[in-house]
DNA sequence: TTGTAAGCGTTATCAG
DNA sequence: CTGATAACGCTTACAA
């Protein structure tokens, strides 16, 4: 039933090593043979089976995408959503499977990257998740197999390591405010969100604080409210805080999703928004375009994330310019539309 | 480095199958020796080699789970992702993988189905997508490999010969309009959306002819309105069908976000919900309950669908109770918020 | 109840 | 350039 390297030497005449060193490209073989057993292959739909390849010593065609699951749809996790569509997008033009996964197994806790590793199931680590232990980061490295960081530093493991692509959140959240700035913007609240373990939500706001300082605008505490990344929380942001809001020209909302329930609440009340008060987003996720006004907001380059890092680990599996590690950090930028 | 089950067995002083057997739990090992062995093995963290487990003809540990990518975060793929959560969720405790992917290869269109049954990747698919082809169903029963259809019917197959787990949207689309009508109204426009590749709405359509039927109230085919599952769309309502929304006590919206948009845009004009209009919507996404005033909504059962579906795939995979189908069709029910 | 040995499909080593 | 052959880690008759 299933066609094997020996059913492909059987028809072609050959050994089944010559079959196989023909079907991997080996440079050993005539041109002539190989063309014929590669379309000998063809014709009879062969696969290599993945299991004997994967024993013997080879690749298991599959890459593991580690990432945190969050139950919010709509918050951050949405951005992430849409990272992960690119890069199975990315790993499957690759010919590569994906198998996803969180970090750590939701009964026992038991880490799932450990378990990947001694199972010898993937061929290399995508791991979108901030929280890996140290331990798992080891346990990698000495397994030899490549990781490549994404979306956001580890908390765990000191960067410098490993090969990463991310976007700069301190930037963005510097560009967002700068641009409000700009616009002529003098009392500027930030909204981060209650999702303490992630960092890049500190670093917007480390960015937040640099605009300011560079166009000599006092910090003031009191103008960071972070607030979970819901509709509902940008909505209520009027009863939460009514004082604060009165005295403000501008928001710049470090999730879009807080931004579009904000600004539903704003229309209700008669704020008229741009000219009362600017409001930029974060993300550019595909709701922006939803909002009335059309949100202004940060757009963060996932899909050339998504391509840089599918590109470098399909390299270091296939063991191409690994000697050094490849860092990168992306700029955001800003996405003009009608709230500011 | 890696510890296989040789190295089990020079420690327990066993041979190497009989540390197979113990670990696979065969009843002709003795408790003694089995509890030794597995001692060991938890003390040296083992783990069996994905690679060679699977070439001797036993699992890979793997699921596919095929579903059909469609890039609107917000509209009915909303729905599918929550479910995809829900899955991975139940499949990890069984310590299964999940390999996640498209039914076709995005440039080339060949079956990915087809690829992974070659290669056996996998136990057995879990599929969540109408337009897989007969051939692929096919391949995979000639296989001997298990399918469960998930969410809705496959177009090119007869459902009856797979085991399947479907929510039931003509009885959603039906208790939704009723359910509008025992509130009162009786002029009801429903909104499915443009998708015409998916089954379910037509289903639901039907569901809310028939209610119309049950009430004695004559259907008009001016009053079924599709629609993109979108935001905005809904949003656009008013401008696209003005005539029709002024004569009309009421809206089954196939999805929430339709839902959603529209609810921005009646507040807007001033239109009282439930009062002038009342309406509901479908998928009881999270969304719902941050809408103003909450939505009332038609919820699937996603969660117990994935469990269902789940368990019985195992099951088929260690050949339990697999000499007939299961097929089940879950029935939604309302939930009622504030929109009715 | 346990051990021995063959075999799963592939790659790699060593001859020729 | 090609063919035997061993090896990868596991399961499973078959023997004991």
């Amino acid at each position: 039933m299933k066609v094997t390297i020996k059913d492909i030497a059987a028809v072609a005449g050959v050994s089944h090593s010559t079959v196989s060193r023909a079907l991997n490209d080996s440079p050993q073989i005539s041109p002539a043979t190989k063309d014929k057993i590669k379309d000998i292959a063809r014709t009879m739909n062969f696969e290599f089976n993945a299991g004997a390849r994967s024993l013997s010593g080879r690749k298991t065609g599959n890459i593991a995408v580690v990432y945190q699951a969050k139950y919010d749809q709509f918050g951050s996790s949405l951005y992430v959503s849409q990272l992960f569509i690119e890069l199975r997008h990315f790993l499957e033009r690759m010919d590569m499977d994906v198998i996803l996964l969180e970090g750590y197994h939701p009964d026992t806790g038991a880490s799932n990257i450990s378990r990947l590793l001694r199972q010898q199931k993937v061929d290399g680590f995508l791991i979108v998740h901030n929280l890996i232990t140290k331990r798992d980061y080891e346990s990698i490295r000495r397994s030899g197999l490549p990781v490549v960081q994404l979306h956001m530093p580890p908390i765990y493991c000191n960067k410098e390591e490993l090969d990463y692509f991310f976007t700069d959140h301190f930037m963005g959240g510097r560009i967002a405010t700068d641009y409000l700035i700009r616009q002529g913007c003098k009392k500027i609240l930030t909204v981060p969100t209650t999702d303490f373990d992630s960092e890049e939500f500190k670093l917007r706001t480390q960015g937040y604080k640099q605009a300011l300082e560079d166009n000599n605008i006092p910090f003031k505490e009191e103008l960071v409210v972070a607030i979970d990344s819901t509709y509902l929380k940008g909505y209520y942001l009027f009863n939460s805080i009514p004082e604060i809001l009165a005295n403000v020209d501008g928001i710049f909302f470090q999730t879009d999703i807080q931004a579009f329930g904000f600004l539903t609440a704003a229309r209700e009340r008669g704020i008229r928004i741009p000219e009362d008060l600017k409001v930029i987003g974060y993300d550019d996720a595909p709701i922006c375009e939803s909002t009335n006004p059309q949100l202004t907001t940060v757009h963060q380059p996932r899909k050339k994330l998504a391509e840089l890092a599918c590109d470098r680990i399909i390299d270091l599996i296939n063991k191409r310019n690994n000697e050094s590690r490849i860092q990168e950090v992306l700029f955001p930028h800003i996405v003009v539309r009608e709230t500011s």
